[in-house]
DNA sequence: TCTGGGGTCCTAGGACCC
DNA sequence: TCTGGGGTCCTAGGACCC
């Protein structure tokens, strides 16, 4: 297989790229960011894009901002300072106070995104989609793709893309999909990169393991640990080494990806395995002293899923919570219903009971739910999940052994 | 200066059944 | 009374990705 990986640069602002600007801060700043500007220049007709029509000193500057965003994106001039992508911003602004706090129009980057990917899908059917701004391409029987490599059609589809939507795409091009998402960062912006099988030794094996896509900060810092930093002194290390130290699968999987091997298939479809809706408070909560609140923001979770649900036309069989706590360790509960539903209120129900099992003692930052075990309605699996007869006995369902846990929910007593 | 929100996949133990 | 192995489901946690 011949596969292409596609990114297009989201980042678009035309007369703001020059300047340090970081793009970001969660949802509910980002409204309010929105609604300040709509006040301070009343005279702009708002729409998706419009953002590109604002004079920059119209926009808040990092240094302003209070609260628990991270940066989505930051401009090259931003970068300089220190500041990237996924970094909270209030540490941002200790690097970078000067620089342009941007919102994300969401609407605007889910139009950009439809767009590019329809763009693609007309010249390259074979598409796996891997978020709002990647892609996979399996070129292999696309006529004219073997052309220079691949390049012409590369070019093709950048110019394609830019066209309909003004937007720069990086295009990685290799005989597999580990590769071409390594080759797609090697010339960014806008820039096309194709990597052979005799590029291995050259390209990729002085690149650090944590660009491959599967190597996090965890296994990153593991591989250190025993004096592996790049690509080169990962295939160098012996298979069962690996396996004897990262464990059956994923010391295989390390092994195969240093040599470059990847046979997975780009995948067209796929059914979701969950849905689920979490918020981070501005202020760390606590289940008794801000119990009408908390009440307030788990009913909402809960309707959202239930509505994402609905609107995407499945029934959820099992229902979970996540809890992050003040020092930023997780839990999570769930709970498998006899029936599967999309209603709000059962859905409310399940996870009312599945708070009942965490330590609520502790103040908590973000709370989750979850729907996960989805089915379709009608389908035969939704049938048999329906009518499965006599409700299976639940083997764990202690509360947890703070008593005041009951206070958060009291109705469903 | 702490660290968003939406996902996927993997591991591992216990229950339960044959 | 103790000993099994295999398979599936449920639950909890964690790594990783965009």
């Amino acid at each position: 297989m011949d596969a292409f990986f596609a990114s297009v640069e989201l980042l678009r602002y035309p007369q703001l790229k020059g300047l340090p600007m970081v793009i970001g801060g969660g949802r509910r700043r980002e409204d309010e960011m929105f609604e300040r500007l709509r006040q301070t220049h009343p005279d702009i007709e708002w729409g998706p894009g419009t953002l590109d029509r604002i004079p920059p000193d119209a926009f808040p500057r990092l240094a302003d901002y209070v609260g628990r965003g991270v940066a989505t994106t930051a401009t090259y001039a931003a970068r300089q300072f220190g500041v990237g992508s996924a970094m909270g911003l209030m540490k941002a602004a200790k690097l970078c106070p000067h620089a342009i706090l941007l919102p994300v129009d969401f609407d605007e980057v889910r139009r950009l995104s439809r767009t590019f990917k329809q763009v693609i899908t007309e010249i390259a059917p074979v598409m796996e989609d891997r978020g709002v701004d990647e892609v996979y391409i399996d070129f292999t029987d696309v006529p004219g793709g073997q052309r220079e490599g691949g390049r012409v059609l590369a070019r093709l589809i950048q110019k394609s893309i830019h066209q309909a939507t003004g937007l720069t795409c990086s295009i990685g091009v290799a005989p597999n999909k580990l590769l071409a998402k390594l080759a797609s960062e090697f010339n960014k912006p806008n820039g096309i990169s194709i990597v052979q099988p005799d590029d291995l030794q050259q390209l990729i094996w002085p690149l650090p393991c944590r660009k491959l896509n599967g190597i996090g900060p965890k296994a990153d810092e593991k591989l250190k640990a025993h004096g592996i930093q790049t690509l080169g002194e990962l295939a160098a290390r012996e298979r069962d080494w690996l396996i004897a130290t990262f464990g059956k699968s994923y010391g295989a999987w390390l092994h195969e990806a240093a040599w470059g091997r990847d046979e997975r298939a780009v995948v067209t479809e796929s059914e979701p395995v969950s849905m689920s809706r979490e918020t981070t408070f501005e202020r760390d909560l606590h289940a008794v002293h801000d119990r009408a609140e908390l009440g307030a923001i788990l009913t909402r979770l809960c309707e959202q899923v239930a509505s994402d649900l609905q609107r995407k036309g499945y029934l959820a069989r099992t229902i979970g919570v996540k809890l992050t706590y003040v020092g930023f360790t997780k839990v999570t509960r769930d709970l498998t219903l006899d029936a599967p539903t999309a209603d709000a209120a059962a859905i409310r129900r399940a996870a009312g009971q599945c708070l009942k099992r965490v330590d609520l003692s502790k103040r908590f930052r973000l709370l989750g739910v979850r729907a996960s075990k989805l089915v379709k309605p009608g389908t035969p699996e939704a049938q048999e999940a329906a009518y499965s007869g006599p409700a299976r006995p639940k083997p764990r369902d202690k509360a947890h052994p703070d008593e005041r846990t009951d206070l958060l929910f009291p109705e469903l007593d």
